[in-house]
DNA sequence: AATTTATTCTGTAATTTTTACAGAATAGAG
DNA sequence: CTCTATTCTGTAAAAATTACAGAATAAATT
């Protein structure tokens, strides 16, 4: 959706194509660098940053809309996508959105648009590759950073709660869900999958205690291979077992981990 | 809703009042005589059974709704409710509905309603004390039963796959949820509290071991009190420690219970 | 009053899991 | 060869979980 006159038919003939009153949100987590980040687009015209999302088209199931979306956005397919909750009482999600606004925003003339109703919104989280995303903006949006999930900025809408929501989600899900098994690269070092741990959590887990349990369930294998780190002692990679790892998670992995 | 005319209105005008595309469909849990029960409603005209359930006001917060539809329903307020999935990929969710099935079962002349087009799901389930439900019948139900979750029947539409998803999140929830609490009357037997555990959990508990756990963490206190169960033994009363509960509920109780 | 029946009630020991804790090894830069 | 920053690994104490069964008792019956 680019032109100029693509989007005016969006904004006036949407509702044709796409389920009025209800958005699809996306928080999409990545981990780079030691941090756990989520993808935030800054939107033309309004100061701030928002998440991504979309709309359900009318005869498109929910999920399969939800994966479009976040295929569109970030050129991702078949990932790890999970709806966490939906949000229908802030103030924002009662207001309607008044038409001088939008029209101010994005120049147009608009009188009367179905996305200007009331509007629910699904939440969907995504576990991400962080180095295989490549993002693509649109017409609404001028630009695209990760932020790091403990320096969130205010953001537009109620998008602050619905990415609490999603990390809450994510925290309690962390013992039954890959979530290792999709934020991390196939070759991780132990280091790695300890410090993903200890963010989602948000609290210390002792590294020795960590690693004997991973083993010991025999969620993860010790490679024979190493990562250089420059003039310290080099890492052993690891990689998750796919299938004891679906197995422990499925007793639900224990507090520790 | 009772009157001809008031049916007719919402069928032909009710999108007027309420978001149309979205529906509550609410899991009311209840336990009694050692079983964990569902209150389903036989639909007018429809040969089987599904879940109560309602709509959106356009101005009204969701949780509001779910609030008021259970309240409308059984009488209660301030219980246990919580959403727990959203159902929009089922081949029910994703077809319309033709109005002449409507017209048939309902002797009404319908062309063309809000009803009859696409609807998201939005599962609520409530935890709620099965002696103090009174349960209201409208226009559109002439029944109601109580139905152990064992032995649930086909259901109308996709509810039979909601139903499962409220009792598969019961189970997750079970250790961070105030789910006993909701459940039983006031003051409930070893016995009581301890079957409930063992139906939700689908497995058999050491009662020994249960109650030594409940006792041990606060959660319950043993009362100077019994109950008269003809020729045995009676067994005493507990009451729940609430904020002993809560705070273990924090943390998680751990598995075995 | 004793017996019967069905149910409640409770304790201990073995096992497993979790926690706490720090010093030796090493890659590469200087 | 030395230095630095990082990886790597083991053991013992504490806590939690599990396994397991016989004594107590309410009231109906004899």
């Amino acid at each position: 959706m680019d032109s100029l006159e693509e989007v005016n038919d969006f904004v006036k003939n949407g509702h044709q194509q796409y389920l009025p009153h209800i958005s699809l949100d996306s928080v999409i987590f990545g981990y780079h660098d030691q941090h756990l980040k989520i993808l935030l687009l800054k939107w033309k015209g309004m100061n701030g940053w928002g998440l991504p999302g979309g709309f359900i088209q009318r005869r498109e199931p929910m999920s399969q809309a939800a994966n479009r979306i976040l295929q569109e956005r970030t050129g991702l397919d078949q990932v790890f996508l999970q709806q966490f909750h939906i949000f229908g009482d802030s103030p924002y999600r009662l207001q309607e959105q008044s038409p001088q606004e939008f029209t101010k925003k994005y120049g147009h003339v608009v009188e009367d648009s179905w996305l200007f109703e009331r509007t629910l919104g699904i939440g969907y989280f995504a576990l991400v590759d962080y180095s295989k995303v490549s993002v693509q903006t649109d017409f609404f949006t001028d630009d695209h950073q990760w932020w790091d999930v403990l320096e969130i900025p205010t953001l537009l809408f109620d998008h602050n709660e619905v990415v609490q929501k999603a990390l809450a989600t994510l925290r309690l899900q962390i013992y039954h869900q890959p979530i290792g098994y999709n934020l991390l690269p196939e070759k991780f070092t132990l280091n790695e999958i300890h410090s993903l741990y200890e963010t989602i959590l948000g609290k210390e887990l002792d590294i020795r205690n960590f690693a004997k349990k991973l083993v010991s369930l025999g969620i993860v294998k010790k490679l024979d291979e190493r990562r250089a780190i420059g003039p310290h002692r080099s890492p052993y990679l690891y990689q998750f077992m796919k299938e004891a790892y679906e197995n422990a998670l499925k007793q639900g992995l224990v507090h520790t981990y």
